[in-house]
DNA sequence: GTCTATATGTAGATAGAC
DNA sequence: GTCTATCTACATATAGAC
């Protein structure tokens, strides 16, 4: 919803229907194979493949290829951005207290449903953040598409933890963010660490658990 | 010091002194680009000019590619696991009780000590687990380097929380390796977020500061 | 908007002289 | 062990017909 949206350039009229779907396509294959391989790793050829569509058809609705990666990260990550907003409105309307569950709850919870209840993109889109934050090269992105609604989160939570460093405030936070990311990609890791045993478990379960410890974090390094 | 150590293919004598200058050369260059760039982002090329060596002299030294990326990766994994196992060993022969904070010590300290006071591929090296986590094609590398000693680790702490579903501790383990990767990745996403404020901080209190986090997650979502 | 054909660069890998 | 030269494949990107 923020700026890279338009399809080649300044969109005249309303693109066809058949058009939209296109480019629909081309992004939803770009994302999909970027988030498995990289950017290097996933070629014109594979997206244009992977989308049915011919290659000309990928630069001409995403653009050259590093646009369309920016494009890809900042379609999902804008959706994102709106529902953990909107989740914090809606605690903040509720009239309870905002304490350190709420708050991290908002931030975390929204990412997780997502994940849970809907498409497997967005358990892709993890792996595609993961990929945008090992490479300092990405670093713009990240600025544009995730730091403005960390800001907010970083606001809420130095209200709970007055006088404290605001770097070590942070810290935390970047580490509760890691551990959910790591959640969503390294899943196979961790039933791979506990072998046979262990439940299913579900994804409620999953948040909760999660929560609570980014909650035990932060109080025990930030104080109570 | 595992399999992956063999210049050419079975030696037959001792390589020239100079041969394996050459060959450290090529590795710590490969190193550096995998860390900064990922696998497909750096090329043989990029990293035979990174080393001052021709060409054909990385594929000579190093294999194919994948082959010079699996030993970059091993090479350091299997300095760091020694490190971790010494430090464990050193505990268990203190006489101290093992408790969390000292198990997470063993596992986390060694690899911060060797960032911080060491050379810098250290740093680099956590990016390049990063890309190896985000990366589902190096599963096999993950199970062979890491997995080994995560499996020691967890042990220990399963006898910390008698009874605990070890899925759910294979988990907060998970998450304060990625919290651990995250201090060393993402410093500068910390300092941007922190703003202006805040001390620099040196490198033992970061320590503390993350162990103390990890061990109040434990705690919390786990229970004393 | 879509597709075929192609221009231009660079990738990984090796042959073979030294 | 080292280096030059080169093979082959595939990359991104676009021109131009439909």
């Amino acid at each position: 919803m923020t700026a890279v949206d338009a399809p080649p350039r300044k969109r005249k009229r309303a693109p066809s229907k058949r058009s939209l779907e296109t480019r629909a396509r081309i992004l939803d294959a770009a994302e999909r194979l970027f988030a498995q391989n990289g950017f290097e790793g996933a070629s014109m050829r594979d997206i244009a493949a992977e989308a049915g569509v011919p290659v000309a058809l990928v630069n001409f609705h995403g653009g050259a290829k590093e646009a369309l990666f920016a494009t890809v990260v900042a379609r999902r990550a804008d959706v994102l951005a709106q529902h953990r907003l909107q989740a914090l409105d809606a605690a903040r309307a509720s009239g309870a207290p905002l304490d350190l569950a709420v708050l991290l709850g908002c931030f975390i919870r929204p990412y997780l449903a997502l994940a849970a209840s809907g498409e497997p993109q967005w358990t892709a889109y993890a792996r595609l953040i993961a990929h945008v934050s090992a490479d300092e090269r990405w670093r713009p992105i990240s600025e544009r598409c995730f730091d403005p609604t960390a800001a907010v989160f970083v606001e809420e939570l130095s209200g709970l933890f007055p006088g404290q460093d605001t770097q070590r405030l942070a810290a935390a936070f970047v580490f509760s963010i890691s551990a959910m990311l790591s959640l969503a990609t390294s899943r196979w890791r961790i039933e791979a660490m506990a072998g046979a045993s262990g439940q299913p478990a579900e994804a409620d379960a999953w948040a909760d658990f999660l929560i609570g410890f980014c909650e035990g974090g932060f109080r025990s390094a930030l104080g109570a």
